[in-house]
DNA sequence: CTTATAACATACTAATTAGTATGTTTATGC
DNA sequence: GCATAAACATACTAATTAGTATGTTATAAG
C-alpha cells in the first residue's frame, strides 16, 4: 500500500472510531485532523467533502467489518439456528471494540444518517440487506437438512432477528450490557421455534 | 394555563417535532426560535440551557406521549398477547405523526443522547422501563387467567419485545414501512410461543 | 537531473453555534 | 392605578463549523 493510500486508510479508520463514539455530525473534521495528525489540506486532497469521507467509511470500513463478524460466521456448516445464536452472542458479548454504551456502528449510522442523506441510506441498506440475506440463506439451508421447520418464512425470520439486534443495541446504550444477556435468553426461545 | 406556561409548552412541543425529524444536536436553538417565533430572551428565560430544555422535553412531552400510546392500551382487559400485538401494530402503522423515515422519537433520543448525557440517559431509562414493565405485567396477568404459559419469563419476554420494537424502528429508517409489516408477521409467531 | 504532478501544509473565510448582557414590555397583587 | 417582578426582546460575543485559496514538499517517470 502506497503512503498516500495508508494516509487515506488511516483517516477512514480513525474517523470510524470517533464517529462510533460521538456520532457522525458531532465528529468535526478538525476533530479528525487532531487525532490523525493529518492536515486539512491532506484531508481534502483525499476526500472532496465530509460526506464523501463518510460514504467511503461506510463502504470501506463498516461494510467489510460487518461482513467479517456477521456474515462469515454463518457460512459454517453447523446447525443454522445454533450458528445464528452464536453469531449474536459473539457480536454482543465477545467483541472488545464494541461497547454497550456506544452501541453498534452500523445501527448508529442508520439511526443518525439514513433520514438525512440518501447516499448514506443506500449504502447502509446494502450493508443491512447483506446480513439479513445471509441469515435467511442460513435458515433456508437448514430447511434442506431438516434442522429448520419447513413452514418457517425465512425472510420474515431474518427481518425479525436483525430487528432484535438493532433494538438491543439501542437498549444497551441506555441500560448497559446486562440487557444483552436477557435478550439472548429470550432469543434462544424464539430460535427454538424455528427448529 | 398562563400565557407564560403556554409559551413554555409551545417551545417544548415544537422542539420535539424538530428534534424528531432532525435529531437533538442538529436542531439549533436558532432553528427552534425561527419556527416558534419566540425570541432568544424568552427561550433562555424558560430554560437555562439547551440541555435543560431537552430534559424537559423528554419528561413533559416524550414521557406522557409514550405512556398514552404504549402503556394505556395494555391496561385493557383483553387477551394480553393480543393486546401487545395490537399495541405494536397501532404504533407502527396507525399513528400518522410517526413516519418510518424518522423512526421513533424516544428510540432516536436514546440512540443519539444516552451515551453523551447521563441526565438524558436516566430520563430515557425511566421511559423505557415504564413500557417494559407494563408489557411484563400484562403478560403476568395473562398467566393468572391462563392465557399465557406459566413457564414464560415475562421480564425476558418484555425485554425481547421492546428490543424488537426499537430495532424495527431503526430498520424502517433505512427501508421504509414495508419492513414493519414483515416484522409484525413474525412477531405474531413469536407471541404465539407465549400462549 | 529535471520536471511535472501527487501529496500534503498553512492561513484564511463566511456561516452557524450556545449563551450573555442589557434592555423593554406586560401582567398582577395591593 | 401603581409598583414590581415576571416575561419577553435585541444586540452582541467567542468558539466552532465545513470548506477554500494558495502555498510547499515529496515522488516518480523520462
Amino acid at each position: 500500500m502506497s503512503k498516500a493510500a495508508e494516509t487515506r486508510q488511516m483517516i477512514l479508520q480513525r474517523s470510524f472510531e470517533l464517529i462510533y463514539r460521538q456520532g457522525y455530525q458531532a465528529t468535526s473534521i478538525d476533530n479528525i485532523l487532531a487525532t490523525t495528525q493529518v492536515t486539512k489540506g491532506a484531508f481534502f486532497y483525499h476526500f472532496k467533502s465530509k460526506d464523501d469521507m463518510g460514504l467511503a467509511m461506510i463502504n470501506e470500513i463498516l461494510y467489510p467489518g460487518m461482513y467479517a463478524s456477521l456474515v462469515t460466521p454463518l457460512l459454517k456448516a453447523g446447525n443454522p439456528v445454533n450458528e445464528i445464536y452464536q453469531m449474536m452472542r459473539t457480536v454482543l458479548l465477545k467483541v472488545p471494540f464494541l461497547q454497550a454504551k456506544y452501541g453498534c456502528p452500523a445501527i448508529n449510522m442508520i439511526d443518525e444518517m439514513a433520514p438525512l442523506n440518501d447516499d448514506f441510506r443506500k449504502a447502509l441498506v446494502r450493508l443491512t440487506q447483506q446480513w439479513q440475506n445471509a441469515i435467511a440463506q442460513c435458515l433456508e439451508q437448514g430447511k434442506e437438512t431438516g434442522e429448520v421447520r419447513g413452514n418457517v418464512n425465512t425472510e420474515n425470520a431474518a427481518c425479525f432477528i436483525v430487528a432484535g439486534y438493532g433494538g438491543i443495541r439501542n437498549m444497551g446504550k441506555a441500560l448497559g450490557s446486562d440487557c444483552y444477556r436477557t435478550y439472548l435468553k429470550e432469543l434462544e426461545n424464539y430460535l427454538m421455534l424455528l427448529e
